[in-house]
RNA sequence: CGCGGGGUAGAGCAGUCUGGUAGCUCGUCGGGCUCAUAACCCGGAGGUCGUUGGUUCAAAUCCUUCCCCCGCAACCA
């Protein structure tokens, strides 16, 4: 079986997560969940990133200890990941003891090996505000916070040797292509930070205390980035004496890292270039995903009053249509954006009108005319339009169902549901062009009535099929309605039109009390 | 001159590499239908393709001028 690692980012603990964060789970989950049903051994990790000087601050801000906030903040985190159906196999925390065992280790161990030397870091310091400058962080070479006077400091920092694997790492990005997606990132580390020349990495700090200390410098405590990352090594159980583990001679590499545009490039510049001192194996692909922007353009932010989050629009929505507006909405490499404006139409139009309608239309006339009783009709050809709507219904599906199939292989996820639901809206036009009431009045028209009727339940259990790792609960609520089983990827993949639409040979019973899959929503003036 | 992306119908986007009738979704207007969640299906209207100049029989597409928006960066995660 084959194995696929995918590690998401780790989310900071320095508060709740808005809808844009969420959106990275909900990709991962549905990318995990695809992976799942094409036969992979999948290992969907995700967590929390608890560290920082930031974390330090905002607890002393609300009078508890570093700890006691962010495991606050973790569940909340994990409980918001929950409720978006987040199928992960496993929560790291960087407090973890395993973790925090490790970083130690390897700290130590870059530093024996030379990679990691002690140095001293200098900057312009302010300090009433407690922090250092760059040059060019200054305004008007003052301190960019409170604007007072600043002056020349050195601190005394651990370093790591980034020149030393530099040239190492251009190369293997110039001769992997797609090692760093979408290619515009790519280009963005080499011209941005590789090409002219990387420096080498602060990597400790002494001027707060949460964080992983240096056992042999305790006065230090271990740069966040070098202790987050190295998440994804721990969270497989990664020893670094000793006998290996058997997770981690299993997963090891990651095959794709799912993270957000803003930090690539500690993905793909220092994470490599640590294994690589590591004499590890790089991750097989690194996308840098884009976000979900408030429909005004800007980033959501607390002081702009425009965030919305997950937990909320679960509430009133649904579980499935908040993760159906992430994943449709934002493409592979470009924002998106939402508002509740935008959600409730794309929620009407596509899950209540196309998909949930059609479900409706179709089951509440199997039980008007048939009495439930699904099957395919005998005749298979009666030579005239209603062959040709049929052969027309079927290509479609088929040439769709090879569209959206490709474009999920490659993580276009928003251009393969776009695929799926060409294939209910073919369903919807199918029932337009047969008119079934029309069939129904006529005993002689009973064997096409029933082809149509078997045809549009056909057409909706491929789709449907499809839909599970997007939406997993409206898949299977659509699979008790029919009452069919879940056809298999592989399957649809691989089968002819024409045996695709003899999966369910033997007649079987709908419904008769089908429930809304997505009622519609009313027209609301508030945005 | 730091690097990069973008400016196409009311909104959001595709098309630009490989010049040749400007396309999609939503909205809007009209028609059809009545199985269905006032849903579904069909059709129409709506665009000097940011600006200047050029190459060409022909430019959204190639070259050029300028204007505007956005991302990355200046070691916060």
């Amino acid at each position: 079986m084959e194995k696929f690692y995918m590690p998401t980012a780790i989310a900071y603990t320095s508060g709740k997560p808005h809808i844009g964060n969420t959106y990275e789970i909900v990709l991962a989950d549905a990318i995990a969940r695809y992976k799942r049903l094409r036969g992979f051994d999948v290992y969907f990790m995700t967590g929390t990133d608890e560290h920082g000087e930031k974390i330090e601050k905002k607890a002393k801000e609300q009078n508890i200890t570093p700890k006691e906030f962010v495991d606050k903040v973790s569940s909340e985190i994990r409980k918001i990941w929950d409720l978006v159906g987040a199928s992960y196999d496993k929560f790291i925390r960087t407090t973890d003891e395993d973790h925090v065992e490790l970083i130690k280790k390897i700290f130590k161990k870059l530093y024996d090996q030379g990679d990691i030397y002690k140095g001293k870091y200098e900057g312009w310091y302010c300090t009433p505000c407690e922090s250092f400058y760059t040059d060019t962080q200054l305004e008007d070479g003052k301190c960019p916070l409170c604007h007072r006077e600043v002056y020349r400091a050195s601190e005394e920092a651990y370093f790591f040797k980034m020149s030393k694997y530099a040239d190492k790492l251009i190369k293997y990005i110039e001769e992997h292509d797609d090692f760093i997606i979408p290619e515009i990132r790519k280009n963005e580390m080499l011209n941005t930070f590789l090409y002219p020349g990387l420096n080498d990495l602060c990597v400790s700090r002494t001027s707060f205390t949460w964080g992983i200390q240096v056992d042999f410098d305790p006065k230090h405590v271990i740069y966040v980035w070098l202790d987050a990352l190295m998440n994804y090594l721990s969270g497989v159980d990664y020893k670094l004496d000793g006998e290996q583990s058997d997770k981690f001679k299993k997963y090891w590499p990651p095959d794709l890292h799912v993270i957000g545009k803003d930090i690539i490039r500690f993905h793909t510049i220092y994470w490599p270039i640590f294994l690589m001192a590591l004499d590890l194996p790089l991750p097989k692909h690194i996308y840098g995903h884009p976000w979900l922007l408030a429909a005004d353009e800007d980033k959501m932010s607390k002081s702009k009053g425009n965030v919305l989050y997950a937990d909320d629009l679960v509430n009133e929505y649904g579980k499935d249509p908040v993760r159906y507006y992430l994943l449709a909405q934002i493409p592979f490499d470009k924002d998106g954006t939402i508002s509740t404006g935008l959600f409730r139409e794309v929620y009407n139009n596509d899950l209540a009108n196309t998909l949930g309608n059609l479900v409706s239309r179709t089951v509440a006339m199997s039980n008007k005319y048939f009495g439930g009783i699904v099957s395919n009709g005998s005749g298979s050809s009666y030579g005239d339009d209603f062959d040709s709507y049929t052969s027309d219904l079927k290509k479609t599906i088929k040439d769709s169902v090879a569209s959206a199939i490709n474009h999920i292989n490659n993580i276009h996820i928003a251009d393969g549901i776009e695929s799926i639901f060409a294939i209910f809206q073919r369903c919807n036009k199918y029932i337009d062009e047969t008119c079934p009431w029309i069939l129904a009045k006529d005993t002689a028209s009973s064997e096409k009535l029933k082809t149509v009727l078997y045809n549009l339940t056909t057409g909706i259990a491929i789709g449907a099929s499809l839909l599970e790792p997007i939406l997993p609960e409206t898949s299977e609520k659509i699979f008790n309605t029919l009452n069919v089983k879940k056809m298999d990827i592989a399957n649809i993949e691989t089968k002819s039109a024409d045996e695709l639409f003899s999966t369910y040979n033997t007649e079987f019973k709908v419904s008769d009390a089908p429930e809304i899959l997505f009622m519609r929503l009313e027209n609301d003036k508030n945005k």
